[in-house]
DNA sequence: TCGGGTACTTAGTAATCCGGAT
DNA sequence: ATCCGGATTACTAAGTACCCGA
């Protein structure tokens, strides 16, 4: 097995997708220009200073964390479009080029966290290439997979990939990690077929994502079911019995009226401008102001609702679990080249009233209800083709191989497309999974060339060399150190305002020669994915500080910070750089080596499990934290505290009472000196100790919790971290996988779980 | 080069599940 | 048996990346 995944299959055979012919027209193109001064009262205040040094990570920097609150509104952006876009043109036109072959020198000194020249400097594996890639070669890298057990398992793949179309059922694994007895007992009845390790397998090389492909398609979403007579809408205190197509909708918003989102006024609007789309001539003309609608009884109809769902006899309750296990039988697994395969999301999403996300013009707007002849089906066509629901049709049934979807249909709020994709336990999300790794491990080996490279490139004379290297630098710095996003552009007014690196505004920087004694700093504050709020000071070299201000020189708030750089630009040179690199590898190589270096330094080898898991944790929390990856505080965050902290009182209580009695039979022990007494004060002490352990236990865990606050650590285990690593932890420190990986996940990683020994390196 | 389109990953939150405390 | 709260799962929005044709 190699782990050099070709990157870019979907290169490969770029033209040749079937049936591209099919247009999608509904898109929303009456974007009228609006006003987009709006106020960027954004709901979202959970920001959350990030530390600059982000690299070192102490309990005490966790704890007193300051938190920053969200003071915003300054963020204005008023521009006028055609001016913004004739100005863009214009700079665009000038546009740099990167047509030099990158040098090779090396100067290293940027500003570089430290662990990363640690890494650097270990060359393990020199194992080079057995097994090539079965796409093109990369220059260089020779993708030192893992060591020898792998090697073995290499074998074993040889002689099995034999078989590819045939049904190949790797007999002889089960190697069970202790604890997945329980899955697997309940799988095992499910799923005769032993668990499959498409890992040892050989992937396709043409391009095509299967060769076979079977399912049922998409569960439609349950039709509109009208309410009760006694249920009624009122306007203007009236009562109004609503056509069913208008109560539908009116319904949607009835269901949401708790949340705040209905108290905004872009919301009511895009809702009521939707909603009265819905309505009879009639009912139009009649309801002319939201105000005056009253949803009251039919919100509280839902919440009852709701209640009687909750207050359901058990009986009822299990009877519901086994339909949805039955759909999810039928509906929810795929074929794919001879595996049975799980699917993500095989229900189409239901209507409703669209949510952004932060401050999106559209939130409210009614997002309709998808029928079959919306959706586009994928299959092959040697397959036994999804029927339809009766009466219905598809709205076209392709056999498009060089996609991973099985059906797709177009969304109305942004005219994109939503697919129905596998579950990432499945062999196409999982190598992909694997493959990304892999290039941000090679990136790992190159990333001091390129460092070294953009310092010297600075200094030259050549204009358009050093251009190219301010590019880079702010590659350096905002991926390397900061492992921003990139920064797509996006669609004035139809989204949400926010930013990444490569679209960052003048308004989203400050810079300062001196600030709390360092100097040439330089503090970001701009809203991200989500609208998450990014906030970070760092310092900076002088010369980088330098070049920012140059950039901030003769422009306004709103202007873009890179006005000559896009991603796509950005991504063009990282290409020539390394093979596979795009902007957002960094992010990945940044958090996985972070995570590694944190383990190494975090982990005290004396330390029991529960304290080896803390120190998992906080190597986590310093992945998430440097990705910026927040959470709104649970709304019962603080009483959860303090049940702990009662806990944590009441078990202290316990221990001393423990070392009472102890302490007390040890008196008697030597008084009377018989069998029975020193019995006694054994059993007291073994007390005493495990009460110790589980005070222990639950002030690790109040500490763990306490600092996981507002951070979420799911993403980043999720998506940056090689769970390779976490699985070479575990083996090292004989901690079950189970403690750091739950069911879905250790589905999701199978792939690592299996093949990752302790000595692994990212 | 630009806009449009497509495919796929990454993201936070809401809903639901489930197991332990009462 | 029920209730509570944390953990898990479902959901779907919001990103990245790259292709294509004019």
């Amino acid at each position: 097995m190699s782990g050099d995944h070709g990157h870019k299959d979907s290169k490969i055979d770029s033209g040749s997708r079937v049936n591209d012919s099919h247009k999608h027209k509904d898109k929303h193109k009456d974007k009228e220009h609006k006003h987009k001064d709006h106020k960027k009262d954004r709901e979202r205040e959970k920001s959350k200073y990030i530390n600059s040094e982000h690299k070192e990570f102490s309990e005490k920097k966790h704890r007193d964390k300051d938190k920053v609150k969200h003071k915003d509104g300054s963020l204005e952006r008023h521009k006028d479009k055609h001016k913004e876009k004739e100005k863009r043109k214009e700079e665009k036109s000038k546009s740099l080029t990167f047509d030099e072959k990158p040098k090779k020198e090396k100067e290293n000194g940027f500003a570089s966290p430290p662990h990363i020249k640690t890494e650097t400097e270990d060359g393990f594996y020199q194992s080079p290439k057995h097994e090539k890639s079965l796409k093109r070669e990369h220059d260089d890298d020779d993708y030192e997979f893992r060591p020898k057990k792998i090697k073995v398992e290499n074998e074993k793949k040889a002689k099995k990939r034999k078989q590819e179309e045939e049904d190949i059922k790797s007999k002889k694994k089960t190697k069970d990690k202790k604890g997945d007895d329980v899955d697997g007992k309940k799988r095992a009845k499910k799923e005769p077929e032993e668990k499959w390790k498409w890992w040892e397998e050989e992937r396709y090389t043409d391009g095509s994502k299967w060769k076979f492909l079977e399912h049922k398609g998409p569960v439609f979403a349950p039709p509109y079911e009208p309410l009760p007579s006694n249920v009624k809408f009122y306007y203007d205190g009236k009562y109004m019995k609503l056509s069913p197509q208008a109560e539908e909708v009116a319904t949607f918003f009835a269901k949401m009226l708790d949340h705040e989102y209905t108290t905004k006024e872009i919301f009511r609007q895009n809702f009521f401008k939707d909603w009265r789309k819905e309505m009879t001539p009639e009912e139009k003309s009649k309801i002319t102001d939201l105000n005056k609608c009253d949803f009251t009884e039919m919100s509280e109809y839902f919440k009852a609702q709701t209640e009687a769902r909750k207050q359901m006899s058990k009986e009822e309750k299990q009877k519901i679990k086994e339909e949805n296990e039955r759909i999810l039988q039928e509906y929810g697994f795929c074929v794919m080249d001879n595996h049975r395969e799980r699917i993500g999301n095989f229900r189409i999403e239901p209507p409703g009233l669209f949510r952004g996300r932060g401050d999106h013009p559209k939130m409210g707007m009614l997002k309709r209800r998808i029928r079959p002849e919306d959706i586009i089906i994928n299959c092959s066509k040697d397959s036994k083709h999804p029927k339809p629901p009766p009466g219905t049709k598809w709205k076209e049934i392709r056999h498009d191989n060089k996609v991973t979807w099985l059906a797709s249909w177009t969304e109305n709020i942004q005219g994109s497309i939503k697919y129905i994709m596998l579950n990432p336990s499945s062999r196409i999300k999982g190598e992909k999974d694997w493959q990304k790794y892999e290039t941000a491990r090679r990136l790992k080996k190159c990333v001091d060339r390129i460092r070294a490279q953009y310092r010297d490139d600075w200094k030259s004379k050549e204009m358009r060399i050093r251009q190219r290297a301010l590019c880079l630098s702010y590659t350096g710095l905002l991926h390397l150190q900061l492992a921003l996003r990139a920064g797509n552009e996006k669609e004035e007014g139809e989204t949400a305002d926010t930013v990444g690196c490569c679209s960052l505004r003048v308004e989203h920087i400050k810079l300062y020669p001196e600030l709390n004694g360092q100097e040439f700093v330089v503090e970001f504050d701009f809203l991200g994915k989500d609208s998450i709020r990014y906030y970070n000071t760092i310092p900076v070299e002088k010369r980088v500080f330098k070049n920012l201000q140059l950039f901030l020189e003769n422009k306004q708030p709103e202007d873009d910070l890179f006005d000559r750089l896009n991603t796509s630009i950005l991504n063009k040179h990282l290409q020539e750089l390394m093979d596979g690199l795009t902007a957002k590898v960094f992010r990945t190589y940044n958090a996985s080596i972070t995570l590694q270096q944190q383990l190494k330094e975090l982990t005290c080898p004396e330390d029991n499990i529960p304290a080896k898991i803390l120190s998992y944790n906080r190597a986590n929390r310093a992945v998430a934290i440097l990705c910026n990856h927040q959470r709104a505080p649970p709304k019962t965050f603080e009483k959860s505290m303090q049940n702990l902290q009662s806990k944590i009182d009441a078990k202290k209580d316990q221990l001393a009472e423990a070392r009472r009695e102890l302490k007390s039979a040890k008196a008697d022990a030597k008084v009377r000196k018989d069998e029975k007494t020193k019995k006694a004060v054994e059993t007291k002490k073994k007390a005493v100790q495990r009460i110790e352990e589980q005070l222990m236990k639950l002030e690790v865990q109040a500490t763990d919790r306490e600092e996981n606050k507002q951070i979420a650590l799911g993403t980043s285990k999720l998506n940056y971290l090689d769970p390779r690593i976490s699985v070479a932890w575990c083996k090292k420190w004989n901690v079950t996988i189970e403690k750091i990986y739950n069911k879905t996940q250790r589905e999701k990683f199978a792939w690592a779980i299996d093949m990752a020994d302790q000595d692994f390196e990212f």
